[in-house]
DNA sequence: TATGAATGAGGATTCATTCAT
DNA sequence: CATGAATGAATCCTCATTCAT
């Protein structure tokens, strides 16, 4: 990996098992303390302490608090990277509302989890300086969606992603703030949005 | 529960002409400063210079820095409703798509245009207490699309305002957070996914 | 002291007689920090608490610890340079010696004074990235040294100035240090040396 | 208040050749650390960083960071002690002006090698509690060349001996601080000086 | 009422030191 | 002995809020 020089992304990879505990513990804290209380609970010492780790272990392998919300950041993009991997491996010689539904699922299932996480970090990236390596994946997943939109005649296939990842977005967030956590009624709500954008029928 | 006396929910009503003017200053200085740095650059030290008045001028009028974001997003609720309302006496005797072209119209202008200070309000929205009188507004208008749904026939009326709304916010918050200013070109897209999803064609 | 207004200064002026007060007890309050125990124990909680100050107002006058340490940097560099103005405007008529005495009189109860901090400062200045007020004045002192050195026809007045500063600098450090008061004793072996280096008997 | 065992004086002697070697590696990253960036940059992860050694070893052999500190001012002296013993060595017979211009030399190149080091030692010794072999040490060093004096004939040989010394090495570091790196320019400087101080003529 | 100086709790970050491996 | 992960006290600094003028 190329070291880019931004200090949010400069993170101390551990070398010994133990550390990766570590690492482990204080990521999965952060995610619970933004989790219950939003970008304005996230500290290090909350962190820290869900963690059952010390400040100083903290920023030995973050040296900022913002690294650590990039980490988070970073973990849930390459989570939805993984999952478009997968749907795209599946795509080849289907048709486009089967590939569709497998994204859809594929999104769906994956912010409906924890909303108020999902929107913290959504927050998050939209305002602080993001580093290189989260803008690329971002980039990425959106060329994914694309390529495939592009292969089923889809016109201007880039904002077409983007304009799905967003109203999908848009919709399930509300729908995991208002406390919905059934997939399986949200699901074909999502999936008629997106056939009428794409002017395309079930 | 009832909060009796949430201090959020206590904000001082300007009853003098020199002072509704002081208000307005604050309020439109909080707007500009969340609209340049965020929930994090939003402090009352920054707003109270920004407007031009005193720490404790400011602590004259709103109680809490919550005062005062709970004040833009009543603004920005209001602001709305009033579109909405606007619509909903337009739309005696039309169609079902000219009324939902006149809401996707004011709901796109009304949203795209400052995309940062909206997305602060939205976040701080989601994550804080909200007051009452916010509350209730948040109802009324997803009521007041509801009804309009209902009456043309859409099933599940609610839950379909919501979505809308969420679609809508979803599409033209992502759209303002890229870069782009151009309603005309928005719109078209926000509205297939509006058709689409309530299964009627244009 | 006259506060000589130089368009540099990254420090907040009081508005208010009590800040003024304010400012001042901070500044003699750090003053008495770094005489005890020189740099490493001069911190901004020391120092507030020492002046009866909380740490937000220390931080209010003075942006960071490096601002009050430039501060005090800056007060010493003005004595000396009043001091040497004053011995200059006297210099008119008078033979070398005479001026010289002045000089080494004034040096060396300035410096005698308080050596601890003397050094603290001096360590201080040289170590961190000087501001350019305090800069300049350095250069304005070794520059009205070297004009009466140039005029009685002293070589490499500039040099010479420079020197001459740093040897009294070095005797009178020490002496300080190593406990000596009485500048009628030092002030004669100060003066030998600088003779000695100017080639010129007394 | 006698202090029974305090940990500046206790140094771990290195008993064996390996050790020697990793003793040798931190003491001169100390070096560095402090040539670098000063008292405030010299913390003992740096220097075992800069040594290519662990924390934990660094510690293993000095047993706290004044400690370390300690030991790069005794080295310091200690060179020093040396080259003055050279000196006395070779000052039978010699009159007054050519031993001291053996010990300006001396004094001379060993200090204007690297100032900035110099420069953190002495403020170091100066103002933290000195252990007692180094105390010693420097009492030896003045002793050895008030002995001089005094076979010379000056008067208050102790005195004179601080005092040359102070100036001589106010005199270097300022030179050092400054820029300049030519013995041959600044030796004749300072013996001037010195000659002045001791009454002689060269 | 308006002002802005003052407060101090809270939160970010560093670093000397320890100790399990 | 060597390692480096872990600790937490110490320090810098911010900002919501109060209150004397």
């Amino acid at each position: 990996m190329v070291a880019t020089q931004s200090p949010i992304d400069a993170r101390k990879r551990p070398r010994q098992a133990r550390s990766a505990a570590t690492v482990e513990a204080i990521v999965e804290a952060a995610a619970r303390v933004l989790e219950a209380g939003g970008l304005a609970a996230f500290n290090t010492n909350a962190v820290a302490e869900k963690a059952g780790v010390s400040v100083g272990s903290l920023y030995q392998y973050f040296p900022a608090k913002e690294a650590l919300l990039a980490e988070l950041i970073r973990r849930k993009r390459a989570e939805l990277m993984t999952m478009i991997e997968r749907e795209k491996a599946q795509a080849r010689g289907r048709d486009l509302p089967s590939v569709l539904n497998g994204f859809i699922r594929a999104a769906v299932s994956h912010q409906l989890e924890r909303p108020r996480l999902a929107g913290s970090l959504e927050y998050a990236e939209a305002m602080l300086p993001i580093d290189t390596e989260t803008e690329a994946l971002k980039r990425m997943i959106v060329a994914a969606v694309a390529e495939i939109l592009s292969l089923h005649g889809i016109a201007k296939p880039e904002t077409a992603a983007r304009d799905l990842a967003a109203l999908t977005r848009g919709m399930v967030d509300a729908a995991g703030l208002f406390g919905e956590t059934d997939m399986s009624s949200l699901e074909p709500r999502v999936r008629r949005a997106v056939y009428g954008y794409l002017g395309i029928r079930k």
